[in-house]
DNA sequence: CTTCGTATGTGTTCTATCACACATATAGAG
DNA sequence: CTCTATATGTGTGATAGAACACATACGAAG
């Protein structure tokens, strides 16, 4: 169906697939690019797809009624969006939004549930992501609960960064304050004393990551918690 | 190899087996009771069972270096505790406390692995629940970083009497708030608002919730969604 | 009925964050 | 080079909660 995969920055889903399965697998992959903010699905709707990021962020957001957003997961070529596609709920009550432009490979809903349902490992992979994530939001609620602004963007960097291919983050602090569910101004002070103390620096929605160690350092413990997980479960 | 099981009170996704799958885990099943405080697993250590609630509520713990706990999910008979366990992952970086005293079903972890792998029912149902958890816990995250205290004090009181039978529940401020994660002070006020109100009325470790309809009133929004979305995948 | 451990009440101070209201600076379009 | 939309800086209250320090009150055990 597409003859030309990406191909080195694959997703590490599908990368570590065992040949038989990549095969079948294979012919149902439609790489597709999408910019910022693009909705990759909305709240309660029902998908016909799932997306492997390839060189492309995905924000799991939720929207409160009067219009507040906080963002619970993020999910980059570790992953994979859609999970509620093979859980067996069919929807979820959040939106999946773009946050960093790029590719993503989409899979009918019809040929995953197909060979999820073999058991094989595709499936265990799956069902390890999905167990990795939900340590990422869990952590995520506890940190919004127990640690303070300038941690949480501390956390937020790394994660993000993490998804990224490079150390120049695209996105305004107005956005950041979308995803951490704060002020904007609020996120202005964090990243000025960052800039500060020569950790990061910034102009207008371009981040760079200057010391990544010293990031770390600033960054509450949550951050190595997921990222310890992640590695345990995915490698 | 337990032969009388609890008669009406079951765990809600045992009970949704189909016979035959029922009869394959019931030699399987070891009804336990546990009280307040004890600890069903510790984050990060190896389970050698899954348990199912009947009349006992489970609390998903997570606590940070600095000792300071915050709850990121709650399990009742509707649920279980050990999703690692199929998932894949084996362990996960939180703590499972007995919140509430009572009796559980517990199966070895290789039995269920073993149904679990046949991909029937039992699978689905355990899948579908896992989304169900997942969505609670996201909940929590958008709901910890955007409401006040006494909104996240409704919702945690009307999750816990959903899993409790009843209309009284046995706790005291300070371990509510643990659960929170806020200061005992603040889970007082709150409550003694909400008792003003009419709505519930509390004694030294004893709440007894009086006009429910108003609680979910002064709840926040995110105790629907959850009740609701669970309502969806379980039913 | 007393005692004592524990649960809850109450006040004060301190801090982080929100909520506004603007001022200023920058990149890109023309 | 200028203009303009947008991103960021800055200040001033208001407020929620945290931290700490006790006072009080309940209730089970004796």
């Amino acid at each position: 169906m597409n003859p030309q995969l990406p191909a080195q920055p694959e997703n590490r889903l599908l990368a570590a697939l065992p040949p038989e399965e990549y095969e079948r697998l294979r012919h149902h992959m439609e790489p597709i690019s999408l910019s910022l903010g693009e909705v990759v699905n909305e709240s309660g709707e029902k998908m016909n797809y799932v997306y492997f990021p390839v060189d492309s962020i995905i924000s799991l957001l939720y929207t409160m009624l009067n219009g507040a957003t906080a963002e619970m997961g993020l999910v980059g070529r570790e992953g994979v969006v859609g999970i509620a596609l093979f859980m067996g709920g069919g929807t979820m009550p959040n939106r999946a939004v773009v946050q960093s432009a790029g590719t993503l490979i989409r899979i009918k809903a019809k040929a995953l549930q197909n060979e999820f349902r073999r058991g094989g490992t595709f499936q265990l992979l799956l069902l390890k992501y999905t167990q990795a994530l939900m340590t990422q939001i869990a952590q995520t609620a506890v940190c919004n609960r127990l640690h303070p602004v300038e941690q949480r963007l501390c956390r937020w960097l790394l994660m993000t960064q993490d998804r990224a291919q490079s150390n120049t983050l695209q996105m305004t602090h107005e956005f950041i304050s979308n995803m951490l569910g704060i002020q904007r101004e609020a996120v202005s002070l964090a990243a000025r004393r960052l800039q500060g103390k020569g950790v990061i620096s910034y102009v207008r929605g371009r981040i760079k990551i200057l010391d990544r160690a010293q990031l770390e350092n600033d960054s509450c413990e949550c951050y190595r918690v997921v990222k310890d997980e992640q590695e345990r479960l995915l490698c």
